[in-house]
DNA sequence: TGTGAAGGCAAGTACGAAAA
DNA sequence: TTTTCGTACTTGCCTTCACA
């Protein structure tokens, strides 16, 4: 499985380029992927993040960590979407149909089709998201829509040139072809590598040409390290069996363990058992591990040495899934159970330790103005439908002549829609969040303020 | 002739309904 | 309650066709 086995290995090194669009304005629209810009909860917990304060963030995470040398590029989890101003992100010039974007490569990871890796303006889109603002959604084939210079990415990633992020290590198995699953042809497998090999050298250039005036330092390509043969096929295995389905419903252990998450202090629960676990861990050689109490002070007292030995165990990666499992848990306490100061109180504190408050407060006022113009612009029209029903009544009663007053009312209200469209509210920057897609917001009666 | 777009097809996923 | 089955959907690759 992969994401066991998450190396820390940086990312290629094609052209390092630093972000130039603001850290504070980037946002996703995936919908399952929300933007959570990933630091210490510990260290941030009662501060205060500012915008400017996102640097801060970064080092807070690395600064004193072994690899502080200039040369080491910070792993990158698939958690950690954003990219902090002055980051070394490398990046390519990508497009598709007329729009263009550039995509870090060291968050486009297998099998990328969902990844946020795209940055177009202030948006980091997926690559699928890519090809809909590209117009080439109905072209059913991503690689191929999306082009770096004048090749297809898909040519691309068959030469070699761009590959997936340590694409050897976070294999999803869901990057393949099935006509490569499905045993090729020893033939169509030479004549594969062949064109791949030849084209290579031509491919990096290109991209080297793209990315003109600064630094190319090739592409690390990982085919050598591939192993083919143990690619899974996409999708269900043949012959396989459905498994009992297992509920992602929230537990009564899993309560306890999000409850703790994030607060202040040890809970009742947390304070019991370093007790119950000191008699029977104390010896260390006896349960094979630290006695409980002795990480728990690790965990919340030296948060860095903590963090930096599970990184260095390679196990981190196990821990940044609980926080995304616990993150899914509170979302769905959220959507159904009614709101309660527990829930409201760990949903701002997570907000803070993620530093996205600013986020929630623009998508708030985003709200709040689409809510706006939706309301007007229904009484526009309300408006319009009463003149015309009112000139066709009219016109009734003349039986003869023309409405041509309702054609002009209905023209002008073609115009105040293509004049007003400019004022309209880009809601999709902050609409994310809907469990069923569904992007327009409920008309609430009263006042436009959802506070 | 090369390139891009559109559509077809294959393989697998996810999920609900039905059966055991 | 668990397992099996059916089906809509997703994804990726290939072929065909139109156009410059």
């Amino acid at each position: 499985m992969c994401d066991e086995e998450m190396s820390m290995s940086p990312p290629p090194t094609l052209s390092p380029h630093h972000v130039a669009a603001p850290y504070e304005g980037y946002k996703t629209e995936e919908l399952d992927s929300p933007l959570l810009p990933l630091h210490s909860a510990v260290n941030l917990e009662h501060s205060s993040m500012r915008g400017d304060d996102k640097n801060v963030v970064y080092q807070i995470m690395y600064a004193h960590s072994q690899h502080s040398d200039s040369s080491y590029t910070r792993p990158v989890t698939p958690l950690q979407i954003t990219i902090p101003d002055g980051d070394a992100s490398p990046t390519v010039p990508v497009s598709c149909g007329a729009v263009n974007g550039r995509m870090h490569l060291n968050l486009f990871m297998c099998p990328g089709i969902h990844q946020p890796c795209i940055e177009v303006g202030n948006d980091l889109l997926s690559p699928k998201q890519f090809t809909v603002r590209g117009d080439k959604e109905r072209q059913k084939d991503w690689k191929a829509s999306i082009r770096v210079g004048k090749t297809s990415l898909r040519t691309h990633m068959e030469a070699a040139t761009i590959d997936f992020y340590d694409h050897a290590n976070r294999c999803s198995g869901k990057c393949q072809s099935r006509n490569y699953v499905n045993a090729p042809s020893d033939e169509a497998v030479q004549a594969r590598k062949s064109k791949r090999s030849s084209e290579a050298a031509f491919l990096k250039n290109e991209i080297e040409n793209e990315i003109a005036g600064r630094e190319a330092s090739g592409v690390e390509t990982e085919t050598d390290t591939k192993k083919p043969n143990e690619k899974k096929a996409r999708g269900r295995p043949r012959g396989s069996v459905n498994k009992p389905r297992v509920s992602i419903k929230t537990e009564p252990q899993d309560e306890s363990f999000f409850d703790e998450f994030f607060t202040d202090g040890p809970s009742p629960q947390a304070e019991l058992e370093p007790q119950s676990d000191q008699s029977s861990s104390s010896n260390r050689n006896q349960n094979q591990c630290s006695p409980y109490g002795e990480v728990m002070n690790c965990l919340q007292n030296d948060p860095m040495n903590f963090w930096s030995q599970m990184q260095n165990s390679g196990v981190i990666g196990h821990f940044c899934d609980d926080i995304i499992v616990s993150a899914i848990n509170l979302k769905h306490t959220s959507l159904e159970q009614p709101m309660n100061p527990n829930t409201a109180n760990m949903l701002t504190r997570t907000a803070y330790s993620l530093g996205i408050q600013s986020v929630i407060v623009h998508r708030v006022q985003s709200i709040e103005r689409n809510v706006y113009q939706q309301r007007k612009h229904e009484e526009m029209f309300s408006e319009i439908q009463a003149n015309v029903e009112k000139e066709q009544r009219l016109k009734n009663q003349q039986h003869s002549g023309t409405s041509t007053g309702s054609e002009e009312n209905l023209h002008t209200a073609l115009e105040m829609h293509i004049e007003n469209e400019e004022e309209l509210i880009d809601v999709g920057k902050y609409e994310t969040y809907s469990e069923s897609g569904d992007s327009t917001y409920q008309l609430l009666s009263g006042p436009s303020s959802i506070l």
